[in-house]
DNA sequence: GTCCATTTTGCTCATATGAGCAGAGGGTAT
DNA sequence: ATACCCTCTGCTCATATGAGCAAAATGGAC
């Protein structure tokens, strides 16, 4: 007879679920109170969750989408991943809100013995001036400035290393070089070639993320790179960057311009235990959705439509 | 350091009461596939639950409100308590809701060894309306019909009987009488007297509840019940009536008309395992009250907002 | 670097709980 | 009334869990 319980049993299980779940009682103290048995209770208690008398759900209390982190988590495989709710389109109020909130995960992760490896970026940008105390771990710049403006990738050095209370590791170069004899000069400058001899011992990275298609990248933007140039990348199927690290939607590295960019290698990605990407919004969810596949990164923080829709398909 | 969690660990927290509020992993089991030991995974899940990240509701899928249910069981010691949202402040809508609900927990409750007593009144008819099925159980007329209209008294008892498969005790008589002493002739009439005798025998009763109170009330009706009548009975306090048992806010039983009225007394009430009123709406709220006070029921079927009433003080 | 206070952690052992099963109970057909 | 099938119940015993406590860890003051 396995009909709808009537309303006197609903009321009955309501009951039992609610000394069980909400004070806390065992199935034994409630069955002593009742007089059912130990069994009865629990199979009412069961039957509770099954009929959805008793719901139990994962709620957001603090604005971080607790549930989609975890989705993500385990579809992506990912050690860290922090999904917030950002209601505005706007780009800047979205790289606002991931930066602060990639800041307050580094602030957990973070311990004097690590070292903290950055590229630059407005996300990351946003994370320097929102973070407000580090430990004493050590700062590395992992690239060359993407964008036009140089400023702004030595400030995020200069703002984070001294919350650190550390002198940084800084790269003094745009990203990309316009010939690879060239950029082999700017390695093999002192305070450039000290910083590469660091990554090694970088063991928490943050990185921001470049779109190709669609175009939201400050890396493209850059003149070192022709359009031949970017033509070329894009037909070999460029999707992504992450750092000067190029890729495609399946996730392979694409190395043709390697020897032009003053940044962390793959290798040197792979080399790293904690990489975390900073990044969202409709734009740059292919690219994302590419960097995931690469197995470059294990963590993510995100915006919660982002994450929607890199799961829902 | 008692500070929020950061959104690392709110995540961290998250994933394990996934894994084990929804996914029914044990605590051991989460342990080993944390590396966390069970102590501190049972520690994050008493965390999950006391900072709202994971939130346990009694919910009520099926139209019954289970929360007030179990709230208005507690609050008044009942063992039958049944509330139901009624989306419509008509009296009629709200006896037709109740009638069906009242119904339902019959059906759930009654067995071929009990005796079914009933009173009258409207949310009865609507009762017997809605009933489909009963067991062959006893049925027993415990009160004259309290109204002006003795057809409607006299079909609860034909449907109620016709669906047990039984033949009824009735009691064809008005509520009230004009005086005592015809009052007795009316009890010595064989058809009554057999009914009467048979009020022992009742395990299980349903009873609707009329209000003096504001007035709200068939019995009040009643022409046998002249106007000083009335006035000396509100003056001594009566606010609500069950079958012919007069009630005042405190619960005291008032006595002063018993031997006018062909009805079970309170001591027959009393004697009763399983009484249960079926009332409700905002005129019939203080009267449920007293009726709760007297002690005399077990159970109670009502709407939401009068639940929300009563509980409220 | 040391000391102290507070917080966190892992432990023991008694109690709570669950999986699978055998027996009891209930309902329907004959 | 009896037989049969399905559902429900209470059981055993291995495993899971919690309360209170001692030890370890952490952070701040000096």
């Amino acid at each position: 007879m396995a009909q709808a319980p009537g309303p006197g049993r609903q009321v009955q299980i309501a009951h039992i679920a609610t000394q069980h779940y909400l004070k806390n009682k065992t199935r034994i103290e409630i069955a002593n109170e009742t007089g059912l048995s130990r069994f009865k209770v629990a199979r009412l208690l069961d039957e509770a969750v099954s009929t959805g008398i008793v719901r139990i759900d994962i709620q957001s209390p603090s604005g971080v989408r607790l549930d989609l982190s975890v989705q993500l988590a385990e579809r992506f495989k990912l050690d860290h991943s922090v999904v917030v709710d950002v209601p505005s389109d706007d780009e800047q109020v979205l790289q606002a809100r991931l930066g602060s909130t990639v800041g307050d995960l580094l602030s957990e992760i973070l311990t004097d013995d690590d070292v903290l490896g950055l590229t630059s970026g407005r996300t990351l940008s946003a994370m320097a001036r929102s973070l407000t105390t580090l430990p004493k771990c050590g700062v590395v710049q992992l690239a060359g400035v993407a964008g036009p403006i140089q400023e702004t990738g030595l400030e995020i050095m200069r703002r984070v290393s001294s919350l650190a209370g550390v002198r940084p590791w800084t790269i003094y170069s745009p990203l990309v070089i316009s010939d690879a004899q060239a950029a082999l000069g700017v390695r093999r400058q002192p305070d450039t070639a000290q910083t590469f001899d660091q990554f090694p011992r970088v063991t928490v990275a943050v990185g921001a993320v470049g779109s190709w298609q669609p175009e939201n990248s400050q890396m493209m933007k850059n003149r070192a790179l022709s359009e031949e140039d970017r033509t070329k990348l894009l037909e070999r199927g460029v999707v992504a960057e992450f750092g000067a690290t190029l890729i495609a939607d399946s996730g392979e590295v694409i190395h043709d311009i390697d020897d032009r960019c003053i940044a962390i290698s793959e290798e040197g990605w792979r080399a790293i235990p904690a990489v975390i990407a900073a990044a969202g919004g409709p734009s740059k969810t292919r690219a994302i959705r590419a960097l995931l596949a690469s197995g470059l990164i294990q963590g993510l923080v995100t915006d919660s439509a982002t994450a929607e829709r890199l799961l829902g398909g």
